[in-house]
DNA sequence: TCTGGGGTCCTAGGACCC
DNA sequence: TCTGGGGTCCTAGGACCC
């Protein structure tokens, strides 16, 4: 999808089209999650400070992130993926990759299908998609750049090398600032100049894995299939503060608001997780990890919290100030494996957590919590969804 | 310029086991 | 007395992606 956050947001604000506009917080340590291409004409890109976004274009219109809205056109752009193939790969929430090889019965031609999709996409959710149409994945993904704002491109087989070896290295699927750099040292610029470079004398610079992997692409192979519906290994959530973060009675506030979370959301995904991680980025943007894998799993919010404060004792913090705090899980494992018991939780925790389950699914995710996290005014009287009968 | 938030994958060392 | 080879699991950090 083309800069899919900021055309979501055109579609509920038809004043924000032709402007230059990006989505992102207006915090002084926002970064920019998409820009629309009028943006990206004074130079605007993603992830970069919004402070620099706003000096590079003064007339910048900033919309405020609503994920959930992203996520929920997501799905209906996934859908329509899915009712040309079930092989569909998503690789983002505005990203994917679909095998196209069994339709041959149906379309002349995989650009036919590329085709189609587009105006399935144009015309059920008046969005813009580019699609890009080759025998391999990573080729398919250099040609769906190649393809942007709103088109299609097309590699014939056969014509790969023709199409990859022109282009600058760092435009590779695989190489960033890093191993660009390293890149660089070889004296090669060009995916062209990548593929010369004799794979031993690669993998030396640049580790053996990395190393192997580069020089098949380079070379245009790429032998990975299309998976669709892989599991999620991963749940996590952080925050980067405005104001760092100083003394451990604050970080620990923000550690149940975290955990709180995490937990929520591994139960909304019938999930459990063993180990839990700890994110800390000081001050100096220095970052540390701390990871705990427990005896069961679990998503109860108070686990997650007690293993994170014991991370967080291990981590040493103590006085020094906190730009960013990260509580997450993995090693998970969903509702349908057998579980380990818990032997030190009581089951009364997990009945509570259920019942936290169930009334934030009615009420939302606000409407009940530990009473650290509330500010002791209620806020809105929470009120049941119009389908509820109750 | 001063650096988000959500992820995946890889490496490397150490503990532990047979 | 000083020492193998293979394997798994755990932890910390880093590269990379959108």
């Amino acid at each position: 999808m083309d800069a899919f956050f900021v055309e979501v947001e055109r579609l509920d604000d038809s004043t924000l089209i032709g402007k230059p506009v990006v989505v992102g917080g207006t915090g002084v340590r926002s970064v920019v999650a998409a820009a629309s291409y009028e943006a990206r004409v004074f130079g605007v890109r993603s992830a970069m400070p919004m402070t620099r976004a706003r000096r590079l274009c003064p007339d910048l219109v900033i919309v405020p992130p609503d994920h959930n809205k992203y996520s929920s056109v997501s799905t209906r752009v996934f859908s329509i993926f899915r009712s040309y193939t079930p092989t569909v790969e998503g690789l983002s929430v505005d990203e994917a990759f679909l095998d196209v090889s069994g339709l041959r019965m149906h379309f002349g031609s995989a650009a036919d299908v590329a085709v189609a999709v587009r105006r399935s996409v144009r015309d059920d959710l008046d969005l813009p998609a580019s699609v890009g149409v080759a025998t391999t994945k990573f080729m398919a993904k250099l040609a769906s750049e190649h393809a942007k704002p709103d088109g299609i491109h097309l590699v014939k087989a056969g014509g790969e090398l023709d199409f990859l070896h022109p282009l600058p290295v760092r435009a590779l699927w695989g190489v960033g600032q890093s191993t660009h750099a390293a890149l660089e040292q070889l004296g090669v610029e060009t995916i062209g100049d990548l593929a010369a470079v004799p794979e031993p004398a690669l993998r030396s610079r640049v580790g053996d894995s990395v190393g192997v992997h580069l020089h098949e692409l380079a070379n245009g192979r790429d032998p990975r299939p299309v998976l669709s519906d892989s599991e999620t290994k991963s749940i996590s959530v952080e925050q980067t503060y405005e104001a760092d973060l100083v003394g451990v009675e604050r970080l620990e506030i923000e550690l149940l608001r975290h955990s709180e979370k995490v937990a929520g959301r591994a139960r909304r995904a019938g999930l459990w997780g063993r180990t839990t991680h700890l994110k800390v980025r000081f001050a100096d943007f220095k970052t540390i990890t701390r990871s705990e894998t427990l005896p069961a799993q679990t998503n109860v919010a108070r686990d997650i919290y007690r293993a994170s404060l014991r991370l967080l004792e291990r981590a040493s913090v103590g006085s020094r100030p906190v730009r960013l705090l990260g509580v997450g899980l993995s090693s998970l494992m969903s509702e349908a494996q057998p579980r380990q018991l818990a032997v030190d939780r009581p089951a009364k925790w997990d009945e509570l957590s259920e019942a936290i389950a169930v009334a934030q699914d009615r009420f939302g995710s606000d409407a009940v919590g530990p009473a650290t996290l509330a500010d002791g005014r209620p806020k809105k009287r929470p009120r049941p969804r119009d389908d509820d009968a109750h």
